[in-house]
DNA sequence: TCGTCTTACGAACGCCGTTCGTTTACTACG
DNA sequence: CGTAGTAAACGAACGGCGTTCGTAAGACGA
């Protein structure tokens, strides 16, 4: 479409050794597709993605791309998928299950924010790709070794999922918009911290007595609070389902047997695996 | 342009009394605007919101409500705030704050979930509307209650919001494709099952190993889960910030003091932060 | 060289959010 | 009653979107 129509006739010996294919553009492969997409994803955006700008970038049209690729939806899902594939989970340490979750779940937020908002398009998908898939095994290995039972480890692995790629959002969302015109996102908060301090005390008592620790910390601070808030909670919740497993167990063998205290010594038969 | 132009004259004394303008439209205002959006999104959910669609809802043409509202981001949060004025979270009582917190959490996935998907709409945007600023005074008001530190409070408000929206998409997403043709979402979940049962276990050994416990559970067991872990976690969180400021501050004092139990007062839902 | 078969793709369909310039309907005043 | 002024309404258009269809081009075995 470049130059197919020359002015001027060719010689035959020139068109002879095939003319103008040198810079031979690299054929349309769903690959190929998923690397332009997520480049458009990383300079402009998720919002900025489409089909046409995907099929631009390949030099192409867009219908070329639903040979390799059924429809966005489709298209999306491989981009995050190979998203997924950047993290890198650790062996599972049982001494230190707790750092090791807390720092996989910030390596998962910093994977997607590194590629702006894109993680608002993993909500409300379930994870069925090979890399998402690993991905949560991983987590449920390292779950699994703080010694929790198997259906707290299942649900804890969804909330931090939840959790972790909503962070991943709202600090990719912030990044991009900064880039876009850098400084204005300072101008934002400012503006948005004057309209709150400026809130009414009467309708609002609670809210405006805690506005200096509500814009309290950085994110990274913010992420961890949630992190560790999740993790003692898995411990606490955990710890409180043995107890009353474990009255439950003494109510029926005797009556003699006093209750209470549970949790103190963690016994090595958490993950018996008596769920149904 | 109904019918301007009638294929036959009509007589002068039947145009004399204000032809045909007795079923008087209302008036489109912002809050006509906001109506038909929603209706729109609770019968056919977020992605079939258009202005054009909301206009042909008021008869009348979709640049007329750009007169009313801005552009679609903000008729988006007008709709938002209207939903947010459904709820209703009741009076602290510090006795119960933690049956309180899960039951206003609820609450709040209850009230978006009735609206289908709309739940998306509110990931990353800051309140700042009247009635959105109520709900979180009241969230704020509750957790309060609890006697948890300022800090605390503040961004648990911030984490409950995160998890109760996310639960409210996926519950209300869910049930938009269930009225979109019932009975497929069964199958849906039937193949989904199938498929995770048949992954590989050499290559997803804990992933499969816990595939009962994956699915266990209804929306609702699995979002009070969530809940009890993060206000089992708070009060955890809130125990051992206490304790490290007392030891700090015990350390300074002297170093005859011994350290540890800071959870005295409270009731102690086996929260005893001893992990790592 | 021919026929087949995969891949590429221009053009079109029916949507979308938003803007512009004009028309309409109503009020207030002469 | 007539008219000027004004605020609301709105048809038409712009550029873009996801997706489909029928055709064109190229690869390749017979």
């Amino acid at each position: 479409m470049v130059s197919d129509v020359p002015e001027v006739p060719t010689p035959a010996w020139r068109t002879a050794r095939k003319p103008a294919r040198a810079p031979r553009k690299p054929p349309v492969t769903a690959e190929a597709i998923v690397d332009a997409a997520l480049e458009i994803v990383d300079t402009e955006g998720l919002e900025a993605l489409s089909m046409r700008g995907v099929a631009q970038r390949l030099d192409t049209g867009a219908a070329t791309l639903y040979a390799h690729v059924q429809n966005k939806d489709e298209l999306l899902e491989l981009v995050l998928d190979r998203v997924n594939g950047e993290v890198r989970l650790p062996e599972p340490d049982p001494e230190r299950w707790q750092q090791q979750v807390r720092e996989s779940a910030r390596q998962i937020r910093d994977v997607y924010a590194a590629h702006n908002d894109l993680a608002k398009a993993s909500f409300g998908k379930v994870p069925t790709m090979p890399n998402s898939l690993t991905a949560i095994e991983g987590m449920l290995a390292l779950l699994k070794a703080g010694d929790l039972p198997d259906r707290v480890v299942s649900w804890a692995a969804d909330l931090l999922a939840l959790y972790t790629t909503s962070a991943a959002f709202e600090q990719g969302l912030l990044g991009l918009e900064e880039r876009r015109n850098p400084g204005a996102t300072d101008k934002y908060f400012r503006q948005l911290g004057e309209f709150f301090f400026a809130l009414p005390p009467e309708r609002f008592p609670t809210l405006t007595s805690m506005l200096a620790s509500m814009i309290e910390g950085d994110g990274d601070e913010r992420f961890d609070f949630g992190i560790d808030v999740i993790t003692l909670g898995l411990r606490a919740y955990a710890d409180r389902m043995l107890a009353e497993k474990a009255a439950e167990a003494g109510a029926e063998a005797g009556a003699a047997d006093g209750e209470g205290a549970a949790a103190t010594d963690r016994p090595a038969t958490a993950a018996d695996g008596s769920t149904n």
